[in-house]
DNA sequence: AACTTGACGGTCA
DNA sequence: ATGACCGCCAAGT
């Protein structure tokens, strides 16, 4: 099918694969996708998730900084931070410590490559 | 129907 | 290293 909405539902599906204590990047996400440049898009999906009957895990997804851009959308309060804090992150200053480490890129991890 | 904004990211100056 | 602009796609006004 691959309708361009389509991609809101290919995001969800990303990001509810995202294994506990990991997390990954809109731009990361969109590029699995196919579309590099379409991260903006990758965050109105998360924010439409909230919406949705199922748990998306939209905090283990951070900007390509590792710092909790999203964290606002979470009731106002530092929910995001405390989620992933309760998964084993470290976080400071709204920015996941070696979050390198704690990276999750759905490219490598999916090895969606035929 | 048109314009602006937005949970981003990369490149250019 | 820092700041500004462009590109992408969908939704709100």
């Amino acid at each position: 099918m691959a309708t361009n909405t389509d991609f809101f539902d290919r995001v969800f599906e990303v990001v509810k694969q995202i294994p506990t204590g990991r997390v990954t990047s809109y731009g990361a996400i969109a590029s699995y996708l196919g579309s590099r440049q379409s991260a903006r898009v990758v965050g109105w999906a998360m924010n439409a998730s909230h919406a949705l009957p199922e748990y998306i895990p939209a905090h283990r997804v951070v900007n390509r900084n590792g710092m909790l851009s999203g964290k606002n959308f979470f009731g106002g309060s530092n929910i995001m931070q405390e989620l992933l804090e309760s998964e084993g992150m470290v976080i400071e200053d709204d920015l996941i410590a070696n979050f390198k480490q704690h990276f999750w890129d759905p490219s490598i991890e999916l090895n969606n490559k035929d």
